[in-house]
RNA sequence: GGCCUCGUCGUCUAGUGGUCUAGGACACCAGGUUUUCAUCCUGGUAAUCGCGGGUUCGAAUCCCACCGAGGUCACCA
């Protein structure tokens, strides 16, 4: 006995920004993939020509490779059962097609779209579902090969009988049973003659041998559709798995509207793709030890559907914030260095980006913050006089400046400059506290920065001079 | 509106009849470390488990009804 290779899928359309939740989808389809030694296939959906826009398929896919997730098969790479885009298997559906149509499971549909619309309003006036009167499912075959041959534009539908419970196990939410009476006729072949999703994806899923389909949860109701198709033409039904949908704060499906949904996005602010990737399996799954940090290869060990979530989580950003900067704390400074160097704009020679990241390291969330974070490193500071002078007058600032520059200037940058200083403070009845502010102020231009004697250090003492004399009798 | 799915702290969740006076994480607050911020450590606020019935000696956990939220009802995916 041989057991069959495990196979998923993703099937993204190429109609815009690679999708937050395309990446959602994605890492669990690869896990279950990956765990059970499989294939996890990446295939275009882009049977909407209205809505394709050119490119964002490589977008999409290059997006999904930063984040770490890569397919075993997928247009790019291609495989046994290319090609892995839709518009390329025309042909295929088309042959497909003539099966359903032969057996009855299908039939053309010459009715305007008119009609379909004067169908529909009455039918949401009158309080019923809207679905389609199957008025062409009348038709004989002479009057269908009349209308053909008169050029009259038509789809096909599947024919969908009435009255039948379909069931399925879904591997998440458990048996799920749906009547046909709620299920529309619905058409497989557009009058552009491209296949809709629902027909080319049951084609494809089949030829391609995928054995588990793991999508979001928007696809339940279709699936008994999904579920007549394969049994239409005789093949093995898939595996079901609908995963919880990510939710805007107000809980509505996530939106560009409401939310930043573009993963390009996430990569211009500074996240970090295995950040992304760790937040999004907390946001679907539960880890049996209760750690949140985990590495995607930790999770394809331990991934199971029954741990997987049934309610739409809310993308927290602030949990994801979290997240991020654990893992900007656990890289060594060269690993930083590199993470950083895309959104640095300051040139800085590798010997002080070193010592400055050293310290700045941990007070990183983003890695688009580091200008900010780092900026008076580089750049003339102009330290506003009332900022100066919030804790002192002119005079005791003034003191307290010419005192620290002496220390430093005698005893150099160091800890020992640092005691004397304090010393002094405390001795002269400062605050240490504010003492100290003064002097931050007046050398970063800031009330907060990395510790004092340490950013001195880097800023040298001819810089830190030159920052205090400024300073000093404004 | 029909159908389907879901419902535990603000958010993400643990929990599968007794160890739950409901545990953890983020966020928030306080204290400690510290010259600021951050990190780190300690502690705290916060869910009568959507509501109401039932089953049971005992229910967040099982059943029913209700309510709420979401999804879906396209020649979009």
């Amino acid at each position: 006995m041989t057991n069959k290779e495990i196979r998923t899928r993703i099937a993204p359309s190429p109609t815009g920004d690679p999708h937050i939740g395309t990446a959602y989808i994605s890492i669990f389809n690869l896990a279950f993939a990956r765990q059970n030694g499989g294939k996890f296939i990446i295939r275009i959906e882009d049977t909407d020509r209205e809505r394709y826009i050119e490119g964002t398929d490589k977008i999409i896919i290059e997006n999904l490779n930063w984040l770490g997730i890569e397919a075993d098969e997928s247009p790019e790479i291609g495989g046994q059962y290319a090609p892995y885009v839709q518009s390329k298997r025309l042909h295929i559906y088309k042959e497909y097609i003539k099966k359903l149509l032969d057996n009855e499971s299908a039939y053309y549909c010459f009715c305007t779209k008119e009609r379909l619309e004067g169908l529909r309003n009455t039918q949401i006036h009158s309080h019923t579902q809207p679905k389609y009167d199957k008025k062409c499912l009348s038709l004989t075959k002479e009057e269908v090969e009349i209308n053909i041959k008169e050029g009259k534009e038509y789809v096909i539908r599947l024919n969908v009988k009435p009255g039948i419970d379909i069931k399925f196990n879904d591997l998440i939410r458990g048996e799920v049973s749906i009547n046909t009476d709620s299920i529309d006729d619905q058409v497989l072949i557009k009058n552009d003659g491209f296949p809709t999703y629902h027909f080319a994806s049951i084609v494809d899923d089949h030829l391609m041998k995928i054995t588990h389909v793991i999508r979001g949860e928007e696809w339940i109701s279709s699936t008994p559709k999904h579920i007549l198709l394969y049994k239409a033409f005789g093949w093995e039904v898939p595996s079901f798995a609908h995963t919880s949908l990510l939710r805007n704060k107000d809980r509505s499906k996530i939106s560009k509207r409401k939310n930043n949904t573009s993963i390009l996005w996430y990569k211009e602010q500074g996240y970090l793709p295995e950040a992304i990737i760790n937040f999004l399996i907390l946001l679907g799954w539960s880890n049996p030890s209760g750690e949140e940090i985990i590495s995607t290869h930790e999770f394809i060990k331990k991934f199971s559907f029954d741990r997987m979530t049934k309610s739409g989580p809310i993308f927290d950003i602030d949990k994801l914030n979290w997240i991020n900067g654990v893992y900007i704390r656990k890289k060594s400074i060269d690993e930083l260095k590199k993470l950083v160097k895309p959104y640095l704009k300051y040139d800085i020679k590798p010997s002080k980006l070193d010592k400055i990241l050293k310290i700045t390291q941990e007070r990183i969330k983003k890695l688009n913050e580091i200008n900010d974070l780092i900026s008076f490193f580089v750049e003339d500071i102009f330290p506003p006089s009332e900022l100066l002078h919030e804790k002192y007058d002119k005079e005791t600032t003034d003191k307290i400046l010419k005192f620290a520059l002496k220390t430093l200037k005698d005893n150099g940058i160091n800890k020992d400059s640092e005691l004397k200083l304090k010393e002094h403070a405390l001795q002269e009845k400062y605050n240490v506290g504010d003492f100290f502010m003064v002097i931050r102020i007046a050398t970063c231009g800031r009330k907060v920065s990395p510790p004092l004697i340490d950013t001195l250090d880097i800023l040298g003492i001819e810089e830190v001079e030159k920052r205090i004399q400024n300073s000093i009798g404004r």
